[in-house]
DNA sequence: CAAATAGTGTCTCTAAGACAATATCAC
DNA sequence: GTGATATTGTCTTAGAGACACTATTTG
C-alpha cells in the first residue's frame, strides 16, 4: 500500500476531463453627462465596459473584457490582471457573483467562467484618456422590467444600440437567475452574467456598499447621492440621504468653488474599521 | 481568412492549461439535542456534515463532500449530484459561495473548487437512518471569535474534536475572507471553506432565508425560532420573533400533541410569491 | 434680486425591542 | 394546582420618509 509522497507521484490529472477556466468582469463607471448651462449639476449614467471582440467565435460582436486563469494565479488575481490589461485602469473593488459553468457556454468547448463585479471611478478612467476610436467603451445601461415581467437590458454607445430580452428563473433559492431569451447581439451568455452582475450591484448599493468606489478621493453629499440614485434608479430626498450615510463619510476643511451656487463641503470616506 | 465554423474546428482547447473543477459542499443541519425532562423543549445543535477520507491525500482525515465536475453538468448540478450520491439525501437549498482557487490548496496538482451552502432538514436525514459506523457523519459546530479576535471552529463528533484557528482576512470589498492559522486536522483548504460558507448562512439567516429550510413542511413558532437563534448565535424575545416572520408563513389547522404544555400551532412558509 | 444648489429642523409613521399578562395542556 | 410552554397586548424608542425652511454662491 503506498504511502501519500508515493500516491501523489503516480497521480495523473489528465485522466480526469478538464473545463478552460475564465475570468469575466463586468466593470461599472458612472459618467458625468454633457450640460450647456453650467450652474446646473450635470446629470450621471450608469456605463459598462464592453470589449469588442477582433477574432471568432463572435468576431465583431461586443463582450465582457476576461481571459483565461493561469496556473499560478487565483481567479481573483485572473481578473485583475485581465481589466489592467484591457484597460490600464485598476478597478476600486472586485467581488465575484458566481461560476457560469453551462457546457455549452461556449462554441468552443468546454469553458466556464467566474463572473466578477468591478467598479472604477470616471476620474481614473479619465487619467487614462483612451482614444475614441478604441475597441474598450464604455455603454449606457438601462436595465427594467417590461410590461410582461421579462428585464430589457439596453446597452448603448453613440449609434450602437445593443438590446438583450432575459427572464427571471425560479432558482433553488437566494439569489435570483436570469435566462436569455435575446442576447440582442451581446456575445456567448454574457447577457445573462451582465444582468446578473447588475442585480447584485444594486443589491449592494442599498446598503451604500460600492457607492464610495465610483468617486474620488473627496467628494460632495450630492455626488454621492447621485451614484446611488443612479445605480438603483430611484430618488430620495436629499436631508434622509444625508442621515442615512453620516455615520459612513467624514468632512474635510475644502468646499467646491465656482459653480453658480453656494459651495458643497466635501467628505471623505471614514475608515470602516476605526 | 477563415470564418467561424472553421475557426471552431481548428480550436484546440489543450494549447491552454486546465484546472480540475470541483464542488464542495458545506450540508448544514439543525439536530435536536436529547432530553431527559419530556415535558422540556429539546435544545438545538447546528451540524455539519463531514467525510472521513479513505485515501490519499489526507487519508483518515475528515472533508467536505464533493468532488469533480462532469463536462455534461453545471456546477450546481455536480454539488448536487455529489450531495446524493454520498449521503443519498437532497438537500432543499444550495447556495454558492465562491470559487477557492489558491494554485497550491490541493497536494495533487491543480484543483479548484466551489463551495455551496445546502441545508438539509433533520427529518429528511433521519429517514435515510444512517448506520453508525458510517465515514459520513454530522459534526456539531462552534465558530467564535477569541480574545485575540481570531476565529476558532471547533467540530465534534463523539469523541472526535477537530478545532482549526482562522484569520479575519481584510478582503478587497465586501465579503469576509479568512486565512487559515490551524486547520485542525480538516483536508486541504476546507476549515477555510467552512468559515466562509458559516459566515455566509449567518448573513442569510439575519432575514430569515434559508431557517424554512432546516424544518418539516409544518412547524411550530418555536422550533423556527430555535432554528435562527442556533444559527446566529443570539436569542430573541418569542414576541418580537412572532411579529417579524408573521408575513412570511401561513397558519394550519394543526396543533402539537401530548408535550405536557400548551400544544403549538403548527405554521407552514408563506409562498414567496404569491 | 434671481437662479440654482447646499444644508437644517421637525413632524409623522412604522418597525424593533422590552416586558407584562394571559392561555392551555399533562400530570 | 404546578410546571412548562404558547400566544397576545402594549409601552418605549430608533429610524425612515415627507416636507418646510434657511444659507450661500454667481451673474
Amino acid at each position: 500500500m503506498p504511502d501519500e509522497k508515493e500516491f501523489l507521484k503516480q497521480y495523473r490529472q489528465d485522466d480526469y476531463p478538464r473545463p478552460s477556466v475564465t475570468a469575466d468582469i463586468v466593470a461599472f463607471m458612472i459618467r458625468a453627462q454633457e450640460n450647456d448651462n453650467y450652474r446646473l449639476n450635470s446629470g450621471t449614467r450608469l456605463t459598462l465596459l464592453l470589449i469588442r471582440r477582433g477574432g471568432h467565435p463572435f468576431k465583431d460582436c461586443w463582450a465582457l473584457p476576461g481571459g483565461f486563469l493561469n496556473p499560478d494565479e487565483t481567479i481573483e488575481q485572473c481578473a485583475l490582471r485581465e481589466i489592467c490589461e484591457e484597460t490600464a485602469v485598476k478597478p476600486v473593488s472586485l467581488m465575484s457573483v458566481g461560476l457560469f459553468s453551462e457546457p455549452d457556454r461556449d462554441p468552443r468547448g468546454w469553458i466556464i467562467s467566474n463572473a466578477f463585479v468591478s467598479v472604477i471611478s470616471e476620474e481614473k478612467v479619465k487619467q487614462q484618456s483612451g482614444d475614441d476610436a478604441s475597441d474598450a467603451q464604455w455603454f449606457d445601461i438601462d436595465f427594467d422590467r417590461d410590461d410582461s415581467g421579462d428585464f430589457i437590458l439596453t446597452l448603448s454607445y453613440r449609434e450602437t444600440v445593443l438590446r438583450a430580452v432575459l427572464a427571471e428563473e425560479s432558482t433553488s433559492f437566494g439569489k435570483t437567475s436570469f435566462r436569455i431569451i435575446n442576447s440582442g447581439g451581446l456575445a456567448f451568455d454574457h447577457a445573462r452574467i451582465i444582468a446578473t452582475a447588475l442585480t447584485a450591484l444594486r443589491s449592494g448599493a442599498k446598503d451604500f456598499e460600492y457607492i464610495f468606489d465610483f468617486l474620488p478621493e473627496t467628494f460632495t453629499m450630492t455626488q454621492l447621492q447621485n451614484v446611488q440614485e443612479t445605480i438603483m434608479n430611484i430618488s430620495v430626498l436629499p436631508a434622509n440621504f444625508r442621515r442615512k450615510v453620516s455615520a459612513l463619510v467624514e468632512e474635510t476643511d475644502e468646499f467646491t468653488r465656482g459653480a453658480g451656487h453656494r459651495p458643497a463641503k466635501l467628505y471623505r470616506r471614514k475608515n470602516r474599521k476605526g
